[in-house]
RNA sequence: GGGCCGGUAGCUCAGUUGGUUAGAGCACACCCUUGAUAAGGGUGGGGUCGAAAGUUCGAGUCUUUCUCGGCCCA
């Protein structure tokens, strides 16, 4: 037996990484060790770093949409912690809504069980376990990806000190006189008395009166038009008596038009749209015309007209306001606008400082701010509204009309848009929207791009309707004094109201006694208790106070929120709203918003398509670590593309990286010696070694630029392609013959192992937010210093391995060594070697290369058995490869005519 | 229909203020190795930068239009 040993590499860390079934015993393994409390415990005192959770509905499985954003959450939420800090991360629930009512209806349905028949109490009971169901279920859900936070202590929207501080909150507003009694239009059932939901509706075929009807022009820019009237067309003819404006488009080309036919429009002028000339004058039977002006809708910016019932008291003001919706399908090409009784309309005129009122009650019936009308049910006021235009010779002509129209679902009945108190946050009264626009300026957006977007939507938005005619979510505290219509406005309500529901949950304002609200300060006969509930935006917009404020182991603002691009008009802005309302600026420092998830093509998926892909489907054939990788390596800016042959080349991936360990492992022989680096002496170092050292301090210092920027993909990128390009490729393809051939304790080995542990070291750490499972393994596999990968810290490398001219004369040599491989490939491809080590070279190279070769060795670099230098001036780099002549040595391997220099005695 | 964002090799991504023959890794093909072995190494092929027009000495980078896709709104 040679006295020469070889050392081959010997691990417990398999090949085969089995992540489906290895990836469980590891959680068990965080459960055992309490891993959240652990990390909390490691870094107790330092700064925090807080990424609020956006709550998710506790309603159905996660998606892929949720797992993204978990995951990135929890690589975020590594980052900082290995950075130092103490990065908390609590995730909550969003509960309350429409969705789970919507479920617990739909068992009823089934049972056969009415909902009016159950006491509310009774259903929101319902609504509640089914939230608490799937809270648990998401719970598990997430813990499987490998995210760690305080599950224990999740926050959740219907928890009762949450719904006592959305009180305290909306108490705030209610103080400030921003909160305030509108009135907007709901889809109205006048049979059940009740709004309905978009998704409560059923589309009917209906038939309707249809009018064509004149306001005349009062005021106008366009001097023709004085005197002209314009035309409109509606299949609500009850609506009218509630008009307020029309609507225009200024895109579309207009026409005035004189009538000559005998009638009440004899000698009149009319104006409609270019486009619809034919069927309105088809409809109106008009034959003799002729048209005055041709002009584009812009230029009826400004001009006002009379209500077609002026005569009869209706004396207001009609002016024509631009809008987008109106289109040439249908109509005159000119709206009339009854802000109660139609979305669009609202909005318009909302937009115009046009405010709505209560035009009809929940019966149906005409109010008393309907002149002439009042009482009148408005399903028989078409005929009346008709007679009335005729009288005031304002209608060109009348109809009928078979169309989809809205029904109830239930009943069956016919639906009206209607305009209902609703409680809206004004945008404008206390500078809301300016406080808010001044917090996006102060907020860091990653990408960059969310910043506009979430600017431009404040900056158009309407007032914030905060209230829904609904029972399962935190009731408006609000008392309406009977005697005058004001708003109850007293802390001490509020206070005693949050108390209550600290102690017993929100339930009790809807079977207990008013009394018990409002205290001994007021009479309950004298008030009107609200039945309504608050919109679940504000109930997620306020989890800053419940969760970030109230939190000892949280702090406000926080420092990141982060979630899918579409939260810019949900939660980012909810959150930013209801903050800057209450205290003036953000609840948040920066926000991160991601892309969306869709297929391989780039296609949104659906189960039309075909193209869904599960969480758990990719949990069970790669594990969570390759869903990690695929998170990592996307760019989150734009949407993010999956399908199964990204996941298999992401598995692929992981399969180097897994080696790439693997080897570290086996040369270690799995015995880690933690390097402590400011004590390694640079002098004693090979060269190679020392340009590792260079290496990785580069590599270290793109790792934190990016994390800075939260720039992922290009992290991992780095780090893989270091993995495949210098270690596999490279250090460790050279290092094989020190490594399996030199004795233990020579320096150069000795050298090489050391180098070996801190590369070992430093991608643990650089990989541990990523591959949390993978690292883990190999953390338990090696090293007693924590209980947890996730409790250690990045590595700090001393300045003195960076080295410029080191990794310039580095980089000369490697192209070198590209030269001899073209060279090699050459000898390979003709048969005449196969190994490079039966290759000899002659390198010729220029004379400016002298100074670079100094201690280089170019056959160990090279992985040849022999190269020849030779300088001259002719060329710049060529290299002749021979068959290396000899015998080969048993040990090395190496070829030569001598024995060989190393293991021959 | 409107607003915003995006389209670079089969895939994931780089491409700095417009400036040489547009880069990397993976995948693929061929070869080598059999002492990282259901591993490892080498070489190589592959892109009219979504399309068209324009500005410019010069466009992946700037402008316009179109197209496809995504989010939000209607």
């Amino acid at each position: 037996m040679s006295k020469f040993q070889i050392n081959l590499p010997k691990t417990a860390f398999s090949m085969k990484a089995n992540l489906p079934s290895r990836e469980p015993e590891i959680l068990k393994l965080w459960q055992k060790i309490n891993l959240y409390d652990e990390l909390r415990k490691s870094r107790k005192g330092e700064e925090k770093f807080v990424l609020h959770d956006g709550p998710p509905y506790a309603n159905g499985n996660i998606h892929m949409g949720t797992a993204l954003n978990k995951i990135l959450k929890d690589i975020i939420v590594k980052f900082h912690q290995m950075d130092g800090k103490d990065s908390v991360y609590v995730p909550g629930w969003d509960c309350h809504g429409l969705p789970i009512e919507w479920k617990i209806e739909e068992q009823y349905k089934k049972n056969k069980k009415n909902k009016n028949e159950i006491p509310v109490v009774e259903f929101r009971k319902e609504c509640r376990a089914f939230a608490e169901k799937w809270i648990k279920v998401h719970k598990d859900q997430f813990k499987r990806l490998g995210v760690v936070g305080d599950w224990d202590n999740y926050y959740s929207t219907m928890s009762y000190d949450a719904e006592a501080q959305i009180v305290r909150e909306l108490g705030k507003f209610l103080k400030e006189g921003s909160l305030y009694r509108g009135f907007k239009p709901v889809l109205w059932s006048t049979v059940e008395k009740t709004a309905l939901a978009d998704a409560e509706v059923e589309y009917q075929d209906h038939k309707s009166d249809t009018i064509y009807a004149s306001f005349q022009v009062k005021a106008s820019e366009v001097k023709e038009l004085s005197e002209s009237e314009i035309v409109i067309w509606t299949t609500t003819p009850w609506t009218i008596p509630a008009n307020k404006a029309l609507a225009y488009n200024e895109s579309l080309e207009y026409l005035l038009i004189k009538i000559s036919d005998d009638g009440d429009f004899k000698n009149k002028k009319i104006v409609i749209a270019k486009a619809l000339l034919e069927s309105v004058f088809k409809e109106c039977n008009i034959m003799k015309y002729e048209i005055l002006k041709n002009f584009k809708g812009k230029e009826l910016k400004g001009t006002i007209c009379k209500h077609p019932f002026f005569e009869l008291g209706y004396d207001y003001d009609i002016p024509l306001l631009e809008a987008r919706f109106v289109t040439t399908e249908q109509g005159t090409g000119i709206v009339h606008c009854a802000p109660s009784h139609g979305p669009d309309d609202f909005n318009l005129c909302l937009n115009n400082g046009i405010k709505a009122i209560e035009t009809v009650d929940g019966d149906g019936k005409y109010t008393k701010n309907v002149n002439l009308f009042e009482g009148i049910h408005i399903f028989k006021a078409n005929p009346l509204v008709i007679e009335k235009l005729r009288e005031q010779k304002k209608l060109l002509s009348n109809g009928e009309l078979v169309h989809s129209y809205p029904h109830s679902w239930r009943s069956k009945a016919p639906l009206v848009h209607r305009a209902t108190p609703q409680w809206f946050i004004s945008m404008e009264s206390h500078k809301l929207r300016s406080k808010a626009l001044k917090a996006i300026d102060e907020t860091a957006f990653y990408p960059n791009k969310g910043k506009e977007r979430l600017k431009s939507m404040i900056e158009t938005r309407p007032d914030w309707c905060v209230s829904r005619q609904r029972v399962w979510g935190v009731p408006l505290p609000i008392f309406v004094n009977k005697k005058n219509n004001k708003i109850l406005v007293d802390d001490e309500v509020f206070e005693n109201i949050a108390k209550i529901y600290e102690k017993e949950g929100s339930d009790c304002w809807f079977s207990d006694d008013p009394q018990k609200f409002l205290g001994k300060k007021y009479k309950a006969d004298d008030y009107e208790k609200l039945s309504d509930i608050v919109e679940v935006w504000f109930d997620s917009g306020s989890t800053h106070s419940f969760v970030l404020e109230k939190r000892d182991d949280l702090k406000w603002p926080a420092s990141m929120y982060l979630e899918g691009s579409d939260q810019h008009r949900g939660w980012f802005h909810s959150s930013l709203l209801e903050s800057c309302g209450t205290r003036g600026r953000a609840p948040f420092e920066s926000i991160l918003s991601h892309g969306f998830v869709v297929d391989g093509k780039g296609l949104k998926m659906s189960k039309s398509l075909g193209n869904v892909i599960a969480p758990e489907d990719i949990l069970k054939k790669y594990g969570a670590d390759i869903l990690r990788i695929w998170v990592a390596s996307s760019n989150y800016a734009e949407d993010l593309r999956i399908d199964y042959s990204i996941l298999d080349q992401h598995s692929d991936s992981y399969r180097k990286i897994r080696n790439t360990f693997r080897f570290l492992l086996g040369n270690l022989n799995d015995k880690f010696e933690d390097i402590d680096l400011e004590k390694i002496e640079l002098q004693n170092l090979p060269e190679l070694e020392k340009f590792m050292l260079n290496k990785m301090v580069s590599i270290n210092n793109h790792f934190n630029s990016c994390f800075k920027n939260y720039d992922f993909h290009n992290l991992y990128k780095e780090l893989l392609n270091f993995c495949t390009v210098d270690l596999s490729a490279f250090y460790f393809d050279i290092r094989k013959d020190t490594l399996y051939c030199d004795p233990v304790n020579s320096e150069k080995r000795k050298s090489c192992v050391m180098i070996l542990n801190v590369l070992l070291n430093s991608l643990l750490k650089w990989f541990a937010p990523i591959l949390s499972f993978t690292t883990e393994e190999i953390y338990q596999l090696v090293s007693k210093k924590n209980k947890s990968i996730h409790l250690e810290k990045f590595l700090s490398f001393p300045e003195k391995f960076n080295n410029d001219k080191l990794a310039k004369k580095w980089s000369e040599l490697i192209k070198i060594r590209e030269v001899c491989n073209v060279s090699i490939e050459a000898k390979r491809a003709s048969k005449e070697i196969g190994s490079s080590l039966e290759a000899e070279l002659i390198i010729k190279l220029n004379n400016k290369f002298k100074d670079i070769l100094t201690n280089i060795d170019l056959s160990e670099l090279c992985i040849v058995s022999k190269a020849d230098i030779v300088f001259d001036d002719k060329s710049d780099i060529v290299v002749e490869t021979k068959k290396a002549l000899g015998d080969k040595c048993p040990i090395c391997w190496k070829i030569s005519v001598e024995p060989c220099a190393k293991h021959s005695q």
